[in-house]
DNA sequence: GTATTTACGAACGCTCGCTCCCTATACTGT
DNA sequence: ACAGTATAGGGAGCGAGCGTTCGTAAATAC
């Protein structure tokens, strides 16, 4: 078949069309196991037909099979109720970062296997790769899942990530990461399809599948570093590569771009490291106030925000400024992608509701139509989240038989 | 069938999806006419179902055969060949403006048909109306189509639209535009699906039409006002109704939106209007450069390019100037976008490479990839070209029966 | 214990696409 | 000029799959 064309086939095509039809019935409603009877309302196809995909399904282990409800008070014939067998495809997320790996173990249903986090204090590349190696193996018995059964791997990494070699460029803090071909690394452990992606993306995702639906996403990620991914109904937007990269936004009017250096001007005046030393400033210039009691000599980003929400005006002032600053970097792209919805996580999202309010009403002093502002209700596991939802995606889009069917609008 | 669901069928629906796939063929081909063998060929199908096919699209009035083309000197019979006939579904965009209306109808392969265009001094919005009308006639004559022929209608109107209720907001220059419901008053003209969008919107659809394929385009319209289109792989970006909206951006530290002003701070700074009040600055500041000679006190924004293309010092410095505010403008986005590509189109495009070069420049300072630098090839008639492109669009995924399969990443 | 309700299972007929064969046409070589 | 060959169109038979219909099994209500 002609690449690009729209599918088209015999009957075993259809047939392929039909038992991917109730199997996407089945996934819809999951995990709330479905009767015969209903697949045959939602998938509108024939009682025979579905029975028969049914069957087909079962014996493939896609699906399992329910005995009756005893909870089931309906008259006649009790029915057979059928629903995903998680077990069948499993997929595995990563999330590496420089201090932390973190790997999840997800069924076909999106229920989650297993969690299995390990932090350590800067490994090198090598380190890291030992390290991965035995956080997956760790997650794989949590989840009692065997290796071989693993469909889909997707990791994820800081930098930004070249979608075809699967190398990582602009990585600080891991001396020789973007050298290792992680990827390959991988397959070597599991030989499934594995695919890397940036952390901002994933988390993304993930959060992207929580609110549900349609509608644009920007989903921010405010740590020491900045990041964003773009969902747009459901899809993620990589744009050539480096989508969402905000931290290299301009700050100032006299701001260029370094290549030598692997942090934008954006994190550079409101990454978390920046926040402390602006709030340990502050507390030198104001001994008295309750951010430089709160601080001391280790002040903190938290402190700033905590001392903030205790009506500090010092620490307010300094967030007042932090949300400017971000609010003035960020309303462009609101404005040009006009999202349904911004959402902040990372290690700044912790500041809650005090540094929420100030980036909104500088916003809305910006923009158009004003998104939804909130904070990412994922916390830290949404990179993981977002690397099992992208995975599963993966299995999903290709053991469906979908017949293409891209008809683009060339 | 229900809505969502993966869509299945019979044998009758599977002929649809062959019928549909063997049109699709066709359209993709346009306007090379195809022989059957090859329809075979790039469908994947047999000859038979090929030939069944085409029969049917022949006699529904959607292919045309053409006769043994005497340039053709292949060997053995001579193969009947089939096109796309054009008539069967034409459909007509509209541009509306301020001053000018243009009206285009093309067929169902996209040909242009007839282009129609008619200016004025600043019409009313009831006398706009009537404009609107008498153009369609006469474009329709013109493309000797008659009006109940036409499949689909799009129009294009400056301000934010609303895809729903049909309704234009922030409109300068027509006094009641948006009171008036085009939607409806189109539909009494023509009886057909009408659609109403954003002229940037459909410039960037024009745009990245020709320059066909995939990836992200950011298609900025710049003239007295503004906007910018977003299409990403073929589809349109629209957030939840204002994206691309640059104009409003924020080109001082202080700006701030004024709900009460149409403009926004970008137009504001760098509108043609803008640039022409800087060049007249400039002139009376510099009373004996270039730039003063040429524009005299009519100064106009072309007289600024001009001067600056003769490298009167004065008139570059104004272009320096406007370059360096819009690119500082809109790096966030590109940034945030990473668009393969972006191209700019409207009166001030017409400045040609002095001011294009000066933006790259300063883009360059500010972006990681820097992506694809351009002028619209189409100049004025983009946003008709679009807005027939749209129409097409809308006839084709209507007409294409197309199973749905929209397996949406929920 | 019987009637009723609900769901599963099997047989039949229909539509459609694929394979195979035959016919039609035009160029080419002797 | 005539036969051979290459290419394309047209038609019959086969197989696969879906939809309809009928019969049967299992559980509840009276």
């Amino acid at each position: 078949m002609g690449k690009g064309t729209v599918g088209g086939g015999g009957t075993t095509m259809l047939r392929r069309i039909n038992v991917a039809s109730v199997l996407d019935a089945v996934r819809r409603s999951a995990p709330a196991p479905l009767r015969v009877a209903e697949l045959v309302e939602r998938t509108g196809l024939a009682r025979p037909t579905v029975a028969q995909a049914v069957d087909e399904l079962l014996d493939a282990g896609w699906l399992q099979q329910h005995g009756p409800d005893s909870a089931d008070r309906s008259l006649g014939r009790p029915a057979i109720r059928v629903s995903l067998r998680g077990r069948a495809a499993p997929v595995l997320g990563l999330d590496v970062g420089p201090h932390r790996v973190t790997v999840g173990v997800s069924d076909l249903a999106g229920r989650k296997l297993s969690l299995v986090r390990r932090s350590g204090p800067g490994w090198t590349a090598q380190e890291l790769l030992g390290v991965i190696g035995e956080v997956i193996n760790e997650a794989l018995a949590e989840a009692e899942v065997p290796a071989e059964d693993i469909a889909a791997v997707v990791a994820a990494s800081p930098g930004i990530v070249d979608e075809h070699t699967g190398r990582v460029q602009l990585v600080p803090s891991v001396p020789g990461w973007s050298a290792v071909d992680l990827i390959k690394h991988i397959r070597g452990l599991l030989d499934c399809p594995v695919m890397l992606d940036n952390d901002a993306n994933l988390a993304a995702l993930a959060i992207a599948a929580a609110r549900g639906g349609t509608g644009t996403l920007l989903a921010v990620q405010w740590g020491e570093r900045l990041g964003a991914g773009i969902v747009i109904d459901g899809r993620l937007h990589r744009g050539t590569g480096a989508a969402g990269e905000i931290g290299f936004i301009a700050t100032d009017t006299d701001d260029v771009i370094n290549p030598d250096d692997s942090r934008g001007p954006l994190e550079r005046a409101v990454g978390s490291e920046a926040i402390a030393a602006l709030g340990r400033q502050a507390a030198l210039d104001n001994p008295r106030s309750r951010l430089a009691e709160l601080g001391g000599e280790q002040l903190d980003t938290a402190d700033v925000f905590a001392a903030a929400a205790e009506r500090d005006p010092v620490a307010q002032a300094v967030v007042q400024q932090v949300a400017r600053t971000f609010a003035r970097a960020l309303a462009p792209s609101v404005l040009v992608l006009d999202p349904t919805a911004v959402v902040i996580g990372g290690g700044v999202a912790r500041a809650g509701a005090v540094l929420l309010d100030a980036i909104s009403d500088q916003l809305r002093l910006l923009t158009l139509n004003h998104p939804k502002l909130e904070l990412s209700a994922l916390a830290e596991d949404a990179v993981v989240t977002g690397a099992m939802r992208m995975a599963l995606d993966e299995v999903w889009q290709r053991k469906l038989p979908t017949p293409a069917m891209t008809s683009t609008t060339t």
